[in-house]
DNA sequence: TTGGTTGCAAAGCTTTTGCATATAT
DNA sequence: ATATATGCAAAAGCTTTGCAACCAA
């Protein structure tokens, strides 16, 4: 079984399940659903169940090893916790969602702490739009 | 029944429940979920359903004059569609959200556009921390 | 050995949909 | 008159939970 360094002790244990989900969702350019991370693993181990999916993900998140994200959708996305906080952009037309990283975000957190006394302890940005690739198609084919 | 201007033509028809929901979450101080206007709607139309609170919630959104917003939690929120882009502050004691507004956005947009060829429609900016009455209420009491 | 974990099935919650009835226009 | 909207109930997602069996430590 892959050793995944992160997940153990406090009573924790180290199970071919628990290691496959991590490494799929770290393996996984950005994000990934329930869903997807589900039919991934099934590959690998197909009688892993949907719930143990949701379980090693709500555990990821408790030992803050995995971000959630709620994006606009009715389902919700994951990601392994990021070295450097990045945002996303999120393109209505293909459904893709790329990262962001912009230095103006720390100074917005630092003026609304100032101007609202609200203690930021981290920003959830995401940019609704049409990313690069579908504008050249619509100028290929516009509709 | 009142009259909501905004509401009518296309095919449209103005009822009772219709406008009485759109009241509802007009006058909602910022945002509210379908559960609660449901329960604020039966006591003005005690025949009212679920089922029509969240076909109207559709119809707004579509006709853009209502927002929804998923925050973190597992159900949406609705607000009326504001003159004005703001964004939101969510305090992660008491669930509060309140509103800001704040130029780096528009200039980060801007920076965005350009640096990723991204054409952003509209920005979706949730700062989570603790609000200042959280903030006085653990200097009172530390747990 | 034993307490954390899993798989399965069932339940929960929010949101959507089918259909007959009611109603705005 | 008639197409839109409603109420009810049932269904459809996504996520959580109870429980017996399993297995990492």
């Amino acid at each position: 079984m892959v050793r995944v360094h992160d997940i153990a002790g406090e009573g924790r244990r180290q199970t071919s399940q628990r290691a496959l989900i991590y490494d799929l969702i770290s393996k996984a350019n950005g994000h990934i659903d329930a869903d997807e991370l589900y039919r991934k693993a099934r590959k690998k181990q197909p009688r892993i169940s949907l719930s143990t999916v949701y379980r090693n993900l709500q555990l990821f998140k408790e030992m803050r090893l995995v971000e959630e994200h709620g994006f606009s959708e009715a389902h919700r996305h994951y990601e392994v916790k990021p070295r450097a906080e990045h945002q996303h952009l999120l393109c209505q037309r293909c459904g893709k969602v790329l990262e962001f990283k912009n230095p103006l975000i720390d100074q917005m957190k630092k003026q609304v702490e100032e101007q609202h006394s609200f203690k930021v302890s981290s920003a959830d940005v995401n940019l609704i739009g049409i990313c690069s690739l579908c504008q050249k198609d619509e100028e290929a084919r516009p509709e």
